[in-house]
DNA sequence: CATCGTTGTGTATATTTAACACAATGATAC
DNA sequence: GTATCATTGTGTTAAATATACACAACGATG
């Protein structure tokens, strides 16, 4: 099919098959290297950077849209998602975007008539394990034909990014720091194997500020969510740290309870 | 102006001005006499019971929007506002009584056609100083035809309601206790002065659980956010219990650093 | 003027949080 | 081989906080 063709495809779908005026956007979270990770991706013809969004189907429940949409974009089935906020604001829509990649891709008024112009967006926040995720661009897809490239960025280095999606990453991490005691943050975010620094380092990344070593691992212990296995050598002129792996059922039931409160 | 006429003036409007598929329910708490009370509405033509809502209007900030309805319905222009989540379910419409009440008050479904079959909500909780309340059915504003009757309701004794109304308030409230440490619930929801029983009584009333008298007054006084004034004497056979007022620049200021834990 | 329910304040105890010290490990340099 | 170094695992102590509880004061009532 070609590339013109697809867009007005695209564009026939939303104006037909989601709700009107409704969107969603993701700030999706991943861990790596001591880092936050948040992921980004750029529209064909626009050289600012934005965060993935999505649409609901008429007939969509929207907690299943935000899974399918996240899906399409990460290739991942089972990943923690939350909203966290319900942006609608008009001047959201300020730095729209959507009259420039129109103009540069040479696409007349009318062919994207009847789109909305404006949005309430729901924001999510998903935590993800950054290895296992397969940054997909629509343009593979068919899914998304704007979208042309998508990467991870540190969080502390997101740069000026479109509409108010910088606002929704601040809201999102706030959300996140004060959820990090009753939402299951470990288990999303590292792999199946982590040291207990390692877990340190997680939990000090989203929270910004530094923790004591030792109070931190027995306060973890006691909560009594982490079996421990074998000891793990990765090179480091060093003592070998645990191996641990989380017991999902007495984390769920710990979450449960609330009773993981870290600071 | 006839009924009719303004029903359809109304339905007109909603199509034309306001965003489609975007609502807005309020669950709108207010404290009197020991009791955590709820705003309920009825439609003509219905009895079922549901929750106060609105619309966003095309050119509107939806925050602004939520305080307009508000404003409207209770003659409030200072409340506490803030969303808590967004309702996205298809089957939330299920118990729909739109095409009930239309069939009763004898209008055909030309009349209605064009309104939007499936919405999403974003749930608003309010809170109001009971007594400043002036509930008022939409009927007397023709703000909203439908609206017949419009009373307060024990959180407890909530009935069935339309939608998924009820489960909006159960989030609602669990979303209240959770900010109860950061969000100026005391003075949004008691008059502007207060005795320390009173005080707790909300406390208890919103958290669900008995507190000690004498470290909840500890408490309380060793925040600094409240100023003590005179006796207050109702007429009970004791002691006369002292009367309170917030400090509102130290309790904004509290609520800022998140001190006021307690639970 | 004794009684009763309610209010204000204090004090002791238990629990939780925070601060800190030391031994063990395993690669590296000499 | 052995000393060095960064890092990990665990315990101990002091401070802060939360909890439990006791008593005196007040003001209407009979």
């Amino acid at each position: 099919m070609e590339y013109r063709e697809r867009i007005l495809r695209f564009i026939e779908e939303i104006k037909t098959s989601c709700l009107p005026s409704v969107s969603m956007d993701f700030v999706v979270f991943g861990f790596h290297e001591g880092q936050l990770k948040v992921l980004l991706l750029k529209w064909q013809g626009v050289d600012t950077w934005m965060l993935p969004g999505g649409r609901v189907r008429m007939d969509e429940n929207m907690e299943d849209a935000a899974y399918r949409s996240l899906r399409e974009r990460t290739g991942l089935a089972e990943v923690f998602l939350q909203q966290f906020h319900t942006f609608g604001n008009v001047i959201r829509n300020t730095y729209y975007a959507m009259e420039e990649t129109r103009t540069k891709l040479g696409f007349s008024a009318e062919d994207f008539e009847g789109l909305p112009h404006r949005d309430i967006s729901v924001g999510f926040y998903a935590l993800v394990e950054y290895t296992k995720v397969n940054p997909t661009p629509g343009l593979e897809l068919a899914l998304d034909p704007f979208t042309e490239q998508i990467q991870w960025c540190n969080v502390e280095e997101v740069p000026q990014l479109l509409f108010d999606h910088n606002e929704m990453i601040q809201v999102a991490l706030k959300t996140l720091r004060r959820q990090l005691s009753y939402q299951p943050i470990g288990y999303t975010l590292l792999p199946d194997q982590f040291t207990m620094p390692q877990l340190q380092q997680l939990y000090e990344t989203i929270l910004g500020q530094r923790l004591d070593r030792r109070n931190f691992q027995k306060r973890m212990l006691s909560y009594g969510i982490l079996e421990r296995g074998e000891k793990f050598q990765n090179g480091g002129a060093y003592k070998a740290p645990y191996l641990y792996r989380f017991d999902r059922e007495k984390y769920q039931q710990a979450l449960a309870e609330e009773r993981l409160l870290v600071v």
